[in-house]
DNA sequence: TGATGTGTTCTGCT
DNA sequence: AAGCAGAACACATC
C-alpha cells in the first residue's frame, strides 16, 4: 500500500535510474489505465526526455521535455520496475518504456489495475481533479498549521488523517502508527484534541514518515522499489498488522476494528477515547 | 465458492 | 455546508 514514504522511495528510485533519459519505445497493453488514448499517449512519450520527478502526496509527477507531465498514481498495487530488457515482461506489466542507450527498460506493473498513468500539459497538471484539492504536505507544514486544520473540523481523527484534502500522504499504516505514538484513539473527535496534542501528533507523523523514507518504505502487501527490492520499515511497525500482539507500551493486546470503513489497529488501553 | 482488503471518487443521506 | 456510509473499481490471497 504505497503511502508517502513508499511513493517517495519510487520517485527517488526513478531519479537514480532514468533521470535525463529519452524514451525510444512505448508498449501499452489494453489492460493499462491511461489517459489520453493509446495513440496520443504513445506519441507524447516517444522522443521525450525525463526532465524532473516530483511527488505530491501519493502522486508521482514526471515532467517531460515536451512540456507535458506524466502523472502516475500507484493506488494499492502499482509498481515501477527498472529491469533488463532481456527479462521478459509479465502479465501485470501494463506499460513498458524503452530507453535510449539503455539495456534496461521501465515497466509500470499493477496486478489490481487501480493505478493509472495520465499525461497533461505541465501548466495544467495541478488543475486536474485528484491533484487540485490536495491538502498540504505533512513534511513541509508547521505544527501550528496542522493543528489549525484539525481543530477547526469535527470528525474522527483516523478518517481525518486519511482524508487527502486535509493533509496528503498518510494512509492506513502510518495513520495507525502515528495515533499509537500520540496515544490517541482513532475515533477521537478532532476538535476535542488540544493544540499541544495535535502538535505532538504532527511531530510523530513527521518522525515516522522520515524514518520510513530512510528505510525505503514499508512492504506488507507487495510494495517494492524501482529495483524490485522490498522496503524495511515493516520491522518497526507497532500497531498496523499487529492485532492480538501485546502493545509495546502496556502489554495489552492490540485491537483491530472498522473505523470509517477501514481497519484500524490500536491499543484500547493506552490510546484513550477521550 | 466467496469474503476480504486496499486508495480514491462518486452518490446519496442526515 | 459538513460529515458519513456505501458502492464502485480489480484481483490476489485466504
Amino acid at each position: 500500500m504505497p503511502e508517502l514514504p513508499e511513493v517517495q522511495t519510487v520517485v527517488d528510485g526513478l531519479v537514480a535510474t532514468v533521470f535525463g533519459k529519452t524514451i525510444t519505445s512505448v508498449q501499452i497493453k489494453n489492460s493499462a489505465r491511461i489517459y489520453p488514448s493509446q495513440y496520443r499517449f504513445r506519441k507524447l512519450l516517444i522522443g521525450a526526455r525525463f526532465v524532473s520527478f516530483r511527488r505530491r502526496g501519493k502522486n508521482i509527477l514526471i515532467d517531460l521535455s515536451n512540456g507535458h507531465t506524466l502523472w502516475v498514481h500507484l493506488k494499492m498495487t502499482g509498481h515501477f520496475y527498472y529491469l533488463p530488457e532481456k527479462d521478459l515482461t509479465g502479465k501485470h506489466d501494463h506499460v513498458v518504456l524503452g530507453l535510449e542507450n539503455d539495456s534496461y527498460n521501465l515497466r509500470f506493473n499493477d496486478y489490481r489495475r487501480f493505478g493509472y498513468l495520465k499525461i497533461y500539459p505541465t501548466s495544467e497538471i495541478f488543475s486536474q481533479k485528484g491533484l487540485a484539492q490536495l491538502g498540504p504536505e505533512p513534511l513541509e507544514m508547521s505544527a501550528n498549521e496542522f493543528a489549525q486544520i484539525y481543530k477547526t473540523r469535527r470528525r474522527m481523527i483516523k478518517p481525518a488523517l486519511l482524508d487527502q484534502s486535509m493533509i496528503v500522504g498518510v494512509g492506513n499504516i502510518y495513520a495507525d502508527e502515528s495515533l499509537w505514538m500520540a496515544r490517541l484513539h482513532p475515533e477521537r473527535m478532532t476538535d476535542s484534541i488540544s493544540n499541544a496534542k495535535l502538535a505532538e501528533l504532527h511531530g510523530h507523523i513527521q518522525t515516522i514518515l522520515n524514518k520510513a523514507i530512510s528505510n525505503m518504505g514499508t512492504s506488507v502487501d507487495s510494495f517494492a522499489g524501482v529495483n524490485a527490492k522490498p522496503g524495511g520499515y515493516q520491522k518497526y511497525l507497532v500497531a498496523y498488522g499487529r492485532e492480538g500482539e501485546p502493545c509495546q507500551r502496556c502489554d495489552k493486546p492490540i485491537r483491530r476494528m472498522k473505523i470509517g470503513s477501514r481497519s484500524a489497529h490500536f491499543c484500547s488501553f493506552c490510546q484513550r477515547a477521550r
